[in-house]
DNA sequence: ATGGTTTTTACTGCGTC
DNA sequence: GACGCGGTAAAAACCAT
C-alpha cells in the first residue's frame, strides 16, 4: 500500500486546518469516547476501540486509482493545485508570495524584503514575456469579464479559453482583432456548452459589433473545424423563463411544444430563438399566466412580429401532433 | 453579385380595461 | 385613450450559390 501514506498525509493536513470545534467532533467516537481512525479504502471512519462506524461514504480525497510504481504515483496522485486553461499559463508558472514571510511564517529583515521584492518584479516580467502570452492575458480577461456580463458560468469560459488558445497556436490572429477572436470563442463555447447567447446578447457586452463578431465567428469555426451545431430552441426556454417570472409549468410546457414542433418540422431554417421565445409566450397563455408578446420580444430580443408567426406554427403544429 | 427566405419595421384596425 | 393583439406590406438582413 504504497498510497496509504498519502492519504493520511492529505488528511492530516486537512485536520490541521480545519477549526477546532470541528477536529473535536471528529477525533473521539461517541461511544466510548475512544480514539476514532480514518479507513481511507472503505471510505469509512471507525472507533479504534468499539469498531463503531462514526462515518461512512466519505469522499476519498487521495489518489485517482491505485499506484503500481513511483512514476506512476507522481501522475496520479491528486496533489498539486489543478491547471486551468483560464490563465495564461494555466496556472503553472511561479508565483510569488506577497506578504514578506519566510516559510515558518516569519518576517522578513529589510534586505530581504528589497531582494524579494525584486524577484516579483522580474517573475512578473518572465511571466508575461512574449507578445502571445501577453495577448492571451488580455483576451482572457477580456473572455471573463464578458462571461461574467452574460452570467455564463466557469466550464464555459475554460471552454472558450481553449478556443481561444487554439486560435492562436494556429495563427488565426493576425489581422482580426482580439477582441473578436475572445468575443467569438466565447460565443462558440456557450453554444457548446449548451447555454447559448444569441449574437445580439454577447455583442451587447463586447466591444466589437456584430458584423466583425459573426465575421470573424465563421472563420474561427472553419479555420478549427469547431463542430458547433445549430442551437437547440429548447437551451433558451428556462432562461427567458426565469427572466419573466413564470412557473415551471409553464416551462415545461414551452418544451412540449418544442418537441411536437420538431416533430412536424417547423423547426428548420427558422430562428432558434425566436422559436424558442414564442414557445415561451405560447405555454404562458396555456397556463393562464400573464406575459405580453412585448414582454418576450424584450427578454428574447426578437420581434413580436416573430413571436406572433411562430407561436401560430407552434400551436398547429401541436394541435396535429396531439390532439387535446 | 444574386435570388430566395426569414426577420424587422412601421402602420392599421379591433376589442378591452 | 392606452394597451395588447393580429394582420399586412415593404425594407432589411441573412444565407447559399
Amino acid at each position: 500500500m504504497t498510497d496509504s501514506n498519502l492519504r493520511t498525509y492529505t488528511r492530516e493536513n486537512e485536520t490541521e486546518e480545519e477549526t477546532t470545534s470541528q477536529a473535536d467532533e471528529r477525533e473521539q467516537c461517541p461511544e466510548c469516547g475512544g480514539r476514532v481512525i480514518s479507513d481511507a479504502e472503505h471510505a469509512e471512519t471507525v472507533c479504534e476501540d468499539c469498531g463503531l462506524v462514526v462515518e461512512e461514504d466519505e469522499i476519498d480525497r487521495g489518489p485517482e486509482w491505485r499506484a503500481f510504481d513511483a512514476a506512476e504515483k507522481d501522475e496520479k496522485s491528486r496533489v498539486g493545485a489543478p491547471t486551468t486553461n483560464m490563465m495564461h499559463d494555466q496556472g503553472l508558472s511561479t508565483n510569488i508570495g506577497w506578504q514578506d514571510k519566510d516559510a515558518y511564517g516569519k518576517s522578513l529583515s529589510s534586505r530581504q524584503r528589497q531582494k524579494m521584492q525584486r524577484l516579483r518584479t522580474w517573475n512578473e516580467r518572465f511571466r508575461t514575456r512574449d507578445s502571445k502570452e501577453r495577448n492571451l492575458k488580455q483576451a482572457l480577461g477580456e473572455i471573463d469579464r464578458m462571461a461574467s456580463a452574460l452570467g455564463l458560468p466557469e466550464n464555459v469560459r475554460e471552454t472558450a479559453s481553449v478556443i481561444y488558445r487554439r486560435a492562436l497556436e494556429e495563427d488565426l490572429l493576425p489581422g482580426r482583432s482580439i477582441e473578436g477572436v475572445a468575443t467569438s470563442s466565447l460565443y462558440a463555447a456557450a453554444r457548446q456548452a449548451g447555454t447559448p447567447r444569441s449574437l445580439d446578447e454577447i455583442s451587447a457586452v463586447s466591444r466589437v459589433d456584430k458584423m466583425e463578431l459573426t465575421r470573424t465567428y465563421r472563420y474561427i469555426i472553419r479555420e478549427l473545424g469547431l463542430e458547433v451545431q445549430p442551437a437547440d430552441p429548447e437551451n433558451y426556454v428556462p432562461r427567458f423563463v426565469s427572466d419573466l417570472d413564470l412557473s415551471d409549468e409553464t416551462e415545461r410546457m414551452a418544451r412540449d411544444l418544442l418537441d411536437s414542433a420538431r416533430e412536424e418540422g417547423v423547426h428548420s431554417g427558422k430562428s432558434p430563438v425566436g422559436l424558442a421565445a414564442a414557445a415561451v409566450y405560447a405555454a404562458a397563455l396555456l397556463t393562464n399566466e400573464k406575459v405580453t408578446q412585448n414582454d418576450v420580444s424584450e427578454v428574447a430580443s426578437i420581434s413580436e412580429v416573430t413571436i406572433r408567426n411562430r407561436y401560430k406554427e407552434l400551436l398547429e403544429a401541436s394541435d396535429s401532433a396531439a390532439p387535446a
